[in-house]
RNA sequence: GUGGGUGUAGCUCAGCUGGUCAGAGUGCCGGGUUGUGGCCCCGGAGGUCGAGGGUUCGAACCCCUUCACUCACCCCA
């Protein structure tokens, strides 16, 4: 009686060969571009302790309420799963004193984050991020070239279809005013809301502005807006933001309802998305966070960054057929002495540079020319004890189905200069 | 955490109002060529119809329970 099959825990997904072409490709032009950009790659644990998260986060929002993936450790420390990248980087650019060497300090970082919601299309337990920051920079243009950066390497990675949208979030002088306005012109219509909204009144209030339920969007439409209540400078920075992305020609929309989910975001906010996506629609998203890491225990430096979805963007690539890895010969063999022979031709064509094949399990002929066929092999080799005793094999090639015999004693040199010419081609 | 949808061969799915309903396509293996692939033809392996219980003479089909997957809400990448 078979065992139970042990599977996948819920949410967490494995990455098929046949999908892992997408994700290189990605993940190459990825570093490709951002190294471009003076981006340079920092890789952290995808663990750390639990103070962290609750700390940069914040304590009443829904990751660190409800979703973070947290254990105790052997010896009583809490430690948490990665629920985001930003924090794990501000805590590695703090713990090495980075901010010491450079003056702008440039950063990405690629891999997996856990969060425990409730699976759905373009939502995982665990999903994949590529999370780019930059510290020490508060200046407009650098929101303007993290922003430039993200369009443009969503663009040669091949998504289709993308709106930019930008709001600015104020500032620890500025929101607090706009929130208690927002507060204040809720409650009058604190009936009309739905329930939900009705909870985030007292929880997060601004999370309001991006309710779907239509009353709420007729009440919220009327409501005070984030731009009109910035302060000078926050006002100043937004402008002049835009006014960079104008200069790259950029389009973006202005969306004064756009809220980012955690506590941290100052100033420039921003989200792109695309409308393959369902109800997760934001492939990326991300923004300004001054202040976060001196409140990290580092130096009161600037700082922004972006996190793109990878699930999300590999969802928005148009279907390509993944060209499996082709094979450069194939090695046919039957017989005994044949397979010996076979077996260490294939290693020494390997050794060479080649991709090589060859089949050890005695099968017919005709199936191994079946196997050669399906891995796209350019050439056959076709050897048995009939050419063991006469010394000379068979090379066919797939393609023109054109054969010639081949020396055995001189066959690994032979082979090599015919695959060298060939097979660039 | 809350709601809807779906669970039949490795994969994609048919299966009418319970009565040859255990099927097709594809993939896999083999044969048609004693040692030559793709196309075509033929054959084969593979499923306790998600699991458990119930109704019935009889259940893939009806009822209950449960699990899984999926979509949506919440929230976010």
């Amino acid at each position: 009686m078979p065992m139970d099959k042990i599977t996948a825990v819920k949410g967490i997904k494995d990455i098929l060969p046949s999908e892992t072409p997408g994700w290189q490709k990605v993940e190459t032009t990825a570093r490709a571009i951002f190294e471009r950009f003076g981006f340079h790659e920092i890789r952290v644990p995808i663990m750390e302790k639990t103070a962290l998260f609750q700390r940069s986060i914040g304590e009443a929002t829904d990751i660190v309420e409800k979703e973070m993936y947290t254990f105790r450790d052997r010896d009583e420390e809490l430690l948490t799963l990665r629920p985001e990248a930003t924090a794990c980087v501000i805590r590695a650019y703090v713990e090495h004193n980075l901010a010491s060497a450079e003056p702008v300090t440039k950063l990405f970082t690629i891999g997996p984050m856990f969060r425990r919601e409730r699976p759905q299309k373009g939502r995982y337990r665990q999903f994949h991020q590529i999370d780019v920051e930059v510290f020490g920079d508060d200046t407009p243009a650098s929101d303007a070239e993290v922003i430039f950066m993200l369009m443009h390497f969503l663009d040669v990675a091949g998504v289709e279809n993308l709106s930019l949208e930008i709001n600015s979030l104020g500032c620890k002088d500025c929101r607090p005013g706009f929130s208690r306005a927002v507060v204040a012109y809720l409650g009058q219509f604190q009936d009309g809301l739905c329930p939900d909204c009705q909870r985030r009144l007292t929880t997060n209030p601004l999370r309001v502005f991006d309710c779907k339920v239509e009353a709420c969007g007729r009440i919220i439409s009327d409501a005070p807006r984030i731009l009109d209540h910035l302060c000078p400078e926050c006002l100043d920075h937004f402008d002049r933001v835009k006014g960079f992305l104008d200069d790259l020609n950029l389009e973006y929309a202005v969306n004064s309802n756009m809220v980012r989910g955690l506590d941290y975001y100052t100033k420039t906010a921003f989200e792109v998305k695309s409308g393959k996506l369902g109800a997760q629609n934001s492939l990326a998203g991300g923004g300004r966070y001054d202040g976060l890491v001196a409140l990290l225990g580092g130096p009161d430096v600037a700082g922004v960054g972006f996190g793109i979805g990878m699930e999300r963007l590999l969802t928005c690539l148009p279907d390509t057929e993944e060209n499996v890895g082709k094979t450069d010969i194939f090695v046919a063999a039957l017989g005994t002495r044949a397979l010996k022979f076979a077996f260490k031709l294939t290693g020494l064509l390997r050794r060479s540079g080649f991709t090589a094949a060859t089949d050890y399990s005695g099968k017919s002929l005709k199936s191994q020319m079946k196997r050669a066929d399906k891995m796209q092999s350019a050439f056959t080799l076709i050897i048995g004890d009939s050419e063991m005793d006469s010394g000379r094999a068979v090379l066919r090639n797939m393609k023109t189905k054109n054969q010639q015999d081949l020396l055995l004693e001189s066959l690994p040199e032979a082979l090599i200069n015919i695959l060298k010419s060939e097979v660039i081609l």
